[in-house]
DNA sequence: CAATCGAGTGGGAGCGCTCCCAGGGGCCGG
DNA sequence: CCGGCCCCTGGGAGCGCTCCCACTCGATTG
């Protein structure tokens, strides 16, 4: 057939025009699906791309719009985290599946260090996606502020304080942790200590307060002797619940900030030749795979991490579209799953 | 400053050009870091784009050189493997490090059914990457199969079979698979049956062939009743190990070709009243972080995942830059981790 | 029956860049 | 002192698309 000189040259729309006879306004009005253009050209037009097997030039495009039809998601984590937590990993499927049914497509942009921040601020500068999509947020982080600046649409999962400005969604944090410690104190534990997450981030801090507000609640005046922080890893959780007992040994019940760091505070009280549940009753937080493989398996709340990517990825979408509408929040409920550690 | 009347528009390659008071060829060779421009030239011009803080429109210039500067990994799987698996962070953790140096972006392209396929194809075809990274192939995926019509660049982890065309990197599965079988005979063990992974995947294949090989080296004749396969998941782990146990009530080893597999294989030995390792010792593959919790934690043989996204990383860029070259494979060596559940 | 209208259409202009070629010096050797 | 070279340099052409405006033509209206 059409095996001629051309090297590798794909058909373009003006082609298409010119094998259905009419003009390249009329293909363009067929293949985005505008409207004024009469039934007999329409069916020329299609036939004709199929023929072709025509498809359009996203750069061109582009170029001309100024719009690229990507958004970036970007993890601003250490190598571990990626690693260790299904949480990503969640998230990303729900972001996936949102954008399933869209034409948009999602970058993934891992920040480690330095260089690499460097790269996301020109590529963002460059604007290379229609928005970004930012997943683990610290206080002093300085890219939402640069997002911010930017003016690209944007939408995070957590918040740098309370007032976050920019639109974002988070799960019931401070909720889920007081669930968890209502149990705890429900259950008869009178020492109910806990392992929070980094305390730069919100995330952190609002389980943290999670844990005062169900002591509040009571009545009981939370005792700041019961309170570690580590960084979310297996050994910080191990060091951190070193630290707790090595200050009061009478602990009976912890609720650590996540799965992973009360994965390590188990090594740690069985090291320590605690039992668990009996002498300490142990509850995590995210019900990763982790939990179900702990011994013993850990209670532990967890939070909608998909509908999380589907939500922000809703918002993000909503945002670029109409960039004038306010900001967004929302706040996904968490439920409890109790295992053998209570 | 310049908070003039037009818009949001960003400085152009002209505009550099005039501030620097040299032409767009100059501009653009100092952008491309091409040589034959004067130190005074080189001068003036960075000073511009300093000042007007230009960054390059990526559209314009793919329209002209039709390349785009970015890559995509393709995850052919259901929901359930994304979520459980650690492997696959660790390779884009390792593509991702790979490209940090690099202009290129990563695009992460999840596909789970007939309509994300076709939004793959279409993409593709709209030759919006450069090149393709293809996670996890199985036999009859026609994905492959296209890409290599297509001529796109494409590198694989792992092949549809032994004499696959396209570049591709995996790790050592039949040598690893081997290592461990070869362990559980060392101990002792007699009956050492497999829970294989799928067979329609070369990994699947590959880990039970392995599993043979270690038999045939001590001229034992493999039993076919002590293989049952399963799909990776802790459910088809969990079944196949009942089915063994079912058939074989006298099996006193297991290699499971996952360790997600192994968990629930465990799970179903508590159950049935068997002691691991005393009864029975078990053994997974991949080494991951459930590996390490599980009761006991596993022997378990690990690949070099973030070395395996490096390793794809870098064959992608090669062909990318020199699309005639022949293509390339790699067998990643594999280790073992010995555990408490041998 | 002329004037008016709107639906449908073609194609010029232009998005911002790279490619490439023609041309302007400076410097060398004859 | 002139021809020949080699560096640099500027800018025309063109990548494939969307936007928009001017135009045609049949149908409707007074």
């Amino acid at each position: 057939m059409s095996s001629a000189a051309q090297p590798d040259r794909r058909p373009t729309l003006e082609a298409v025009a010119r094998l259905a006879g009419v003009g390249r306004g009329t293909v363009s009005r067929v293949v985005n699906g505008l409207p004024g253009v009469s039934a007999k050209a329409r069916t020329a037009v299609e036939a004709a791309i199929a023929e072709l097997n025509y498809v359009p030039n996203p750069a061109a495009r582009s170029l001309v719009t100024s719009r690229t039809d990507s958004i970036a998601l970007v993890i601003p984590e250490s190598e571990s985290r990626l690693a260790a937590e299904p949480y990503f990993a969640a998230v990303i499927r729900g972001v996936s599946s949102e954008l399933a049914d869209t034409e948009m497509q999602l970058l993934l942009i891992l920040v480690r260090d330095r260089r690499e921040l460097d790269r996301l601020i020109r590529f963002v500068e460059a604007r290379r996606v229609d928005g970004v999509l930012l997943v683990s947020v610290h206080r002093d982080d300085p890219l939402p502020a640069f997002l911010e600046k930017t003016r690209i649409p944007t939408v995070l999962v957590g918040r740098r304080s309370v007032d976050e400005p920019l639109s974002h969604v988070h799960s019931d944090n401070a909720g889920g942790a007081a669930q968890a410690v209502r149990l705890l104190l429900d259950r008869g534990r009178t020492v109910v200590a806990t392992i929070a997450g980094p305390l730069d981030m919100d995330v952190g801090d609002s389980r943290l307060q999670g844990w005062r507000d169900a002591h509040a609640e009571r009545d009981i005046l939370p005792d700041e002797s019961l309170v570690a922080a580590a960084d979310f890893t297996e050994e910080g959780g191990r060091a951190a619940m070193g630290e707790l007992l090595g200050r009061r040994p009478d602990i009976d019940a912890v609720f650590a900030a996540s799965d992973v760091m009360a994965a390590g505070a188990l090594t740690e009280l069985r090291e320590r030749g605690r039992r668990v549940p009996e002498d300490v009753a142990v509850i995590g937080f995210d019900d990763s795979i982790v939990a179900r493989h702990t011994v013993p398996p850990l209670t532990s709340v967890s939070q909608p991490t998909e509908e999380i990517g589907r939500t922000i990825t809703r918002l993000l979408l909503d945002e670029i579209n109409d960039p004038a509408a306010p900001r967004r929040r929302f706040t996904l409920p968490t439920t409890l799953t109790e295992r053998r550690s209570t």
